[in-house]
DNA sequence: GCAAGGTC
C-alpha cells in the first residue's frame, strides 16, 4: 500500500483527486480523520504540526527551587503529539505501507511537518521507504510531475525549522517564567515574552513614548482666496510651511494685487488598479471596513471552509497561470455582482495586475464560489464582497485623472493651486472603497488677472505620529519580518488577551509598558526584530549545511545564559518596577468615604470587588459580579460625578461587559432593594447616599445611634430603620435561597428563564422555600409550572422545610436524614406518633427518639409525646410477640397506635386502636382477650 | 500556566 501524507485535509483531498485521474476516490473517516483511497493508495491529511516541542518531564512546577527559569535553557526537549487521533491513524496506516510519500507544503515549516510525519512512521515501521514529493502548486500537472520525480526528505531544511522551534521555546518559556515570578504574577495574569510578541509590544510601547514626548512645533500656512467664473478658489503659497512667524507675516504683507496667472500645467495621471489580495493586504482593507485583524481572519477562514473564497493564508500577490480567471468571472455572474462582472468583461485589461510577491504556496485570495447576502449574513457578506470587488478590480483598467496645476504671482509672492478630474473611472467603478476626490479648476490662461479676495495666515501645529491601528501594525510586522501571514493577527490577539495593549488604534497598558522597559533594560535581544533576522540567517546556514542545528541552538543557549546573568542580578528591581505599575492599573479612583484609593481586588481568583486601600480603617466596598462573568479591568473613561474609572468585565470568547462607573452602577443596582424597606422615602434615600450608605447591609451593620446622627433622624426612626433593614435582608436571603432552589430543580424553557420564574414568584408573594411548599397550585401554574412540576416542587420544598425545622431544633443531621427517609417529616409527626413507632421506622434508638421528639416539639411549641426507655420497650416487645397472632409487622402497626406492651394493649380501646393502626378491631379484641386469659393463668399460678 | 508555527 502506498501512503501519502499531506499537510492538511483539504490538500489530501485535492491531491487524491488529481492522482486518481479517472479512478474513483473513496473518502472514509477513520477515528474521526478523513482518508482518501484509490487503487492501492491511501492519502491522509495532517493538521499542520501534529506534534509539539516541550520540555522533558520535571519542569512543570514554575516555583521549583531546583528548576528555576534559567534551568529551562539546558532542559531536554521532546516532541509530544498534539493531534492524537491523526498520529495514531498515521501510525496504523504506516504499519501496512510499503511506500510512504511525504507531500507537505514546499517550505521550511512544511519540511519540518514532513519530518515529524517521517519520525512517526519510522517509529512503527523500520524498513518502509519514505520519499518526498515537492510541488509548488496543487494543480494536476504539478502534482503529477512531483510524484513522477520523488526525492528524499531534506533533513537540513527540517533541522532549520527545528532550531527555530527550540530557540523559541527556550527563550519564550524561560523569560516568561522569570518575569512572571519576579512580578509575582500567576494564573491568568502571567507576563509572556517571545521572539515575535515582545518586539511587537515594544513597537506599540515605543510609539506611545514618542507621542508622549512629542513637542508640537508651531507653523503657519499662507493661503489666498480668489474667484474665477464664479468658482471660489483657495491658492496655497508655494513656500508651504512657514516655521518662522515673521517670515510668514512678511510674505503676507508682500502679497498684493495684481494676482496674475503665470503658468498653467495640464497632465494625465494614471491611477493604477490594485494588486491581488494576500493576507496582509486583505487584513488592511478589512480594517478600513471596521474589522479587527483577528475577526477578519476568522470570517475569511469561515468563507474559505465553506468554499466562497480561496485559502486566506498566502503571501502571493500574483495570480498563477493555473488559475482560470474566466471561470471565476463565470461564477460571479450568478451573483449580485453580475452587472459589475459584465462591465469588467467589456473593459478587461489585457493582463491582471500583479503585486511584488510571487510565492508558490497558494494563489492570491480570490472568490471561488457564488453567495447571496441572505446566505452569508451581514458580516461575512461584507468580507466576501470585498474579496469579490478586489478580484474584479485586478482585472479592470487603470483609472485616469486629468490634473491641472495653475501658478500665480501676487506682488512677487508665488501661489499655486492643483486640481484633478476623474476622466476614466476604470477599476474605481467596481471597487468603491476609497473615495475619488475630484477638485475642478476652471480653465485659466497665462497672463490672466484674478481678484484677491483675502489673504489668510493660519497657525498650525505639527502632530505626533499616529498610534498603530491593527492593520498598520500587521503591515509593519511584515516589513520587519515578524511573524508569518498565519500568526501576525494572533500575536496582536495575544497582546490584547495578556492585557499588554488595548483599543484600536492600539495603546499599551501600564503593565505592557513596564514589561517592555524591563526587557529593554535587561534582555534587550528579545525586544528587537533583529533577533528574528539573526535567527533566519542562521536557519539559512543550516539549510545550506554550513552549520548544524545544534551549533546554532548552542550559540543561542550561551546568549540566553548571559541574558539571565543580568536578569537574575536585578530580579528584585525588575519585579518591583512592574508591580508598582500594576497597582496603578488596579486603582479606580478616590474612595467616597475616606478619599484613599479604591482598588479592584480579586479573592482566590473566583470573586472580585472594589475595596478601599484604607482597609481596615475604611470598609467601603463595591461588589462586582464573579470572575466567571469576566475579569474586572479599569478603563480610561472617568465618571464625572464620582471621579472613578469605568469598569469592564472581560472574558475569553464573550463580549466585554461594561459596568460603567462602579459607584453609579452600585447605587442603581441597590436602590430597588433599599426601596423594599417599608418606611423608605426618596428623601431618606438621598440622605443615605449623601452619607455613603448604598446598600441594605450598610444599614444593618450600623448602630441606630450612629444612623440617627448621620442621617439627622430621630432615634426611634433609626431603630425602626435598622429593624426594617434587617427584615429586608432576611427577605433577600430567603429569596436568593429560593432562587437557588429553583435553579437546581426547574429546567429553564423558552419564555421561562430562572430569573423570570423568580420574579413571578416574588410578585405572587412566594418569598422562600417554605412559602413554595404551601403555595396554592393555581398560583404556581401562573408562574409557568406544569401540574407535575408543581407536585414535585412542593413536596421537595416541604421536605426541605421539615428538615430545616428539625435541624433548627438541634437534631443532628444524620438522624434527621433517617427520620426523613422514614417519612417522619417535622415536629408535628413527633408530637403525633409514638417514639416506639418512629424508632422502628427509622432505626434510631428509642431513647434517642424521645430526646429528639422533646426537642422538636418544644421548639415548635407542641406537647411533648410520651417517653419510653429501651428496656421497657424490649420487655413490651417480648410480651406482645408472645401473644398468639402477633408478629413483627403487626408489632409496628401497634406502635403506630401507641401500644407498646401488654398493659397498654389491655388498656386500649379496640375501635380507636384499630383506626390508628389499621389492624381489624376484631383481631385487637381477641388479642386483648388472650392477655386476659394469660393474666388469669398467671394469677392461678401465683 | 510558558513560544511560535502549522491548521480548523
Amino acid at each position: 500500500m502506498h501512503l501519502i501524507v499531506a499537510e492538511k485535509n483539504i490538500s489530501a483531498r485535492r491531491i487524491a483527486a488529481m492522482l486518481a485521474g479517472n479512478n474513483h476516490v473513496t473518502n472514509k473517516k477513520e477515528g474521526g480523520v478523513d482518508t482518501y483511497a484509490f487503487d492501492d493508495t491511501v492519502l491522509v491529511g495532517l493538521k499542520g504540526h501534529v506534534v509539539e516541542v516541550d520540555f522533558v518531564e520535571g519542569y512543570t512546577n514554575w516555583r521549583s527551587e531546583e528548576r528555576p527559569p534559567r534551568s529551562l535553557i539546558d532542559a531536554g526537549i521532546v516532541k509530544r503529539p498534539t493531534e492524537k487521533r491523526i498520529v495514531s491513524l498515521l501510525q496504523k496506516l504506516a504499519k501496512k505501507a510499503d511506500l510512504v510519500t511525504i507531500a507537505t507544503d514546499f517550505d521550511t515549516e512544511g519540511e519540518l511537518i514532513g519530518k515529524e510525519a517521517y519520525e512517526l512512521v519510522r517509529a512503527v515501521n523500520k524498513d518502509v521507504r519514505i520519499l518526498r514529493a515537492r510541488f509548488s502548486a496543487i494543480t494536476p500537472q504539478e502534482i503529477k510531475r512531483a510524484f513522477s520525480e520523488l526525492t528524499e526528505l531534506d533533513f537540513a531544511l527540517a533541522a532549520a525549522g527545528e532550531s527555530r522551534q527550540i530557540i523559541d521555546l527556550m527563550w519564550g518559556a524561560s523569560l516568561t517564567r522569570f518575569i512572571s515570578i519576579a512580578a509575582r504574577r500567576g494564573g491568568a495574569n502571567i507576563l509572556s515574552v517571545g521572539r515575535v510578541q515582545s518586539p511587537t509590544l515594544a513597537m506599540i510601547a515605543d510609539r506611545e513614548k514618542e507621542i508622549e514626548s512629542f513637542v508640537p512645533q508651531k507653523y503657519w500656512m499662507l493661503t489666498l482666496d480668489t474667484k474665477k467664473d464664479g468658482t471660489p478658489l483657495e491658492l496655497r503659497h508655494t513656500h508651504g510651511r512657514f516655521v518662522d512667524h515673521d517670515d510668514a507675516l512678511a510674505a503676507r504683507k508682500r502679497t498684493t494685487e495684481p494676482l496674475t496667472v503665470t503658468e498653467v500645467k495640464e497632465g494625465v495621471k494614471n491611477d493604477r488598479a490594485p494588486t491581488p489580495f494576500d493576507t496582509t493586504s486583505l487584513l488592511v482593507a478589512a480594517g478600513r471596513l471596521g474589522f479587527s485583524a483577528a475577526n477578519a481572519m476568522r470570517v475569511a477562514e469561515d468563507l474559505y471552509m465553506n468554499g466562497f473564497i480561496s485559502y486566506p493564508r498566502t503571501d502571493n500577490t500574483v495570480y498563477p497561470a493555473s488559475l482560470n480567471l474566466d471561470e471565476v468571472l463565470g461564477v460571479l455572474k450568478t451573483t449580485a455582482f453580475s452587472g459589475d462582472v459584465a462591465w469588467v468583461e467589456r473593459h478587461r485589461r489585457p493582463e491582471p495586475t500583479r503585486g511584488k510577491k510571487s510565492s508558490t504556496d497558494h494563489p492570491p485570495i480570490h472568490p471561488t464560489g457564488a453567495a447571496t447576502p441572505a446566505q452569508l449574513g451581514e458580516e461575512r457578506w461584507k468580507l466576501y464582497e470585498l474579496v469579490v470587488r478586489r478580484f474584479l478590480a485586478t482585472l479592470s483598467p487603470d483609472a485616469r485623472w486629468l490634473t491641472m496645476k495653475v501658478n500665480f504671482d501676487a506682488g512677487g509672492e508665488p501661489y499655486t493651486v492643483t486640481g484633478g478630474q476623474l476622466k476614466e473611472e476604470g477599476w474605481r467603478r467596481v471597487y468603491p472603497y476609497s473615495e475619488a476626490a475630484e477638485r475642478l479648476i476652471p480653465a485659466c490662461t497665462v497672463g490672466e488677472r484674478l481678484p484677491i479676495l483675502g489673504v489668510n495666515l493660519e497657525e498650525k501645529e505639527t502632530q505626533p505620529p499616529p498610534r498603530y491601528t491593527q492593520s498598520r501594525l500587521i503591515q509593519t510586522m511584515e516589513e520587519l519580518g515578524l511573524g508569518t501571514k498565519s500568526t501576525r493577527h494572533e500575536v496582536i490577539g495575544k497582546l490584547v488577551s495578556r492585557r499588554y495593549v488595548q483599543g484600536n488604534p492600539l495603546r499599551p497598558t501600564l503593565v505592557g509598558r513596564a514589561v517592555v522597559e524591563s526587557l529593554e533594560k535587561h534582555a534587550d535581544t528579545i525586544t528587537r526584530p533583529d533577533m528574528t533576522r539573526t535567527l533566519e540567517a542562521s536557519m539559512q546556514q543550516i539549510k545550506e549545511s554550513t552549520r548544524t542545528r545544534d551549533d546554532v541552538v548552542g550559540e543561542s543557549r550561551a546568549m540566553l545564559h548571559s541574558v539571565f546573568d543580568d536578569l537574575e542580578a536585578h530580579e528584585e528591581q525588575i519585579g518591583a518596577e512592574i508591580m508598582d505599575r500594576t497597582v496603578e492599573e488596579r486603582t479606580v479612583g478616590p474612595c467616597p468615604v475616606c478619599g484613599k484609593d479604591l482598588q479592584i481586588r480579586q479573592v482566590h481568583g473566583a470573586s472580585q470587588f472594589i475595596g478601599c486601600s484604607g482597609y481596615p480603617e475604611c470598609t467601603f466596598n463595591i461588589s462586582l459580579p464573579g470572575v466567571q462573568w469576566g475579569k474586572a479591568i479599569r478603563l480610561d473613561q472617568v465618571c464625572e460625578q464620582h471621579r472613578l474609572n469605568h469598569i469592564r468585565l472581560i472574558r475569553k470568547g464573550a463580549r466585554p461587559w461594561d459596568i460603567g462607573c462602579p459607584l453609579c452602577s452600585h447605587i442603581e443596582s441597590n436602590a430597588a432593594t433599599l426601596r423594599l424597606i417599608p418606611h423608605m422615602t426618596d428623601a431618606l434615600l438621598q440622605r443615605l447616599h449623601a452619607s455613603h450608605m448604598y446598600t441594605v447591609p450598610d444599614i444593618v451593620h450600623s448602630s441606630a445611634a450612629d444612623l440617627a446622627a448621620r442621617l439627622s433622624i430621630g432615634s426611634e426612626e433609626a431603630e425602626r430603620l435598622v429593624q426594617e433593614a434587617n427584615d429586608v435582608l432576611d427577605l433577600l436571603r430567603r429569596r436568593s435561597e429560593l432562587k437557588k432552589f429553583i435553579r437546581a430543580e426547574v429546567p429553564p424553557r423558552r419564555g421561562r428563564s430562572h430569573a423570570k420564574i423568580a420574579q413571578k414568584m416574588a410578585a405572587a408573594g412566594i418569598d422562600d422555600i417554605a412559602a413554595l411548599g404551601s403555595a396554592r397550585v393555581d398560583v404556581l401554574k401562573e408562574v409557568g409550572l406544569s401540574d407535575e412540576e408543581t407536585q414535585g416542587l412542593r413536596a421537595k420544598a416541604q421536605a426541605i422545610r421539615s428538615e430545616r425545622r428539625l435541624r433548627e431544633a438541634g437534631l443532628p443531621a444524620v438522624s434527621v436524614k433517617k427520620y426523613l427517609e422514614a417519612g417522619i417529616a417535622g415536629p408535628e409527626d413527633f408530637a403525633a406518633l409514638h417514639p416506639a413507632y418512629i424508632s422502628a421506622k427509622s432505626g434510631v434508638r428509642v431513647e434517642t427518639v424521645c430526646k429528639h421528639a422533646e426537642a422538636a416539639c418544644s421548639s415548635a411549641g407542641l406537647d411533648t409525646p410520651p417517653k419510653i426507655t429501651q428496656k421497657r420497650l424490649e420487655k413490651g416487645r417480648e410480651e406482645l410477640l408472645a401473644l398468639p397472632g402477633i408478629g413483627e409487622p403487626t408489632l409496628e402497626k401497634l406502635y403506630r397506635a401507641g401500644i407498646v406492651d401488654a398493659a397498654s394493649l389491655a388498656a386500649a380501646d379496640p375501635e380507636r386502636a384499630s383506626a390508628a393502626s389499621g389492624i381489624p378491631a376484631a383481631k385487637i379484641r381477641s388479642c386483648i382477650a388472650s392477655i386476659s386469659a394469660e393474666d388469669k393463668k398467671e394469677r392461678v399460678r401465683t
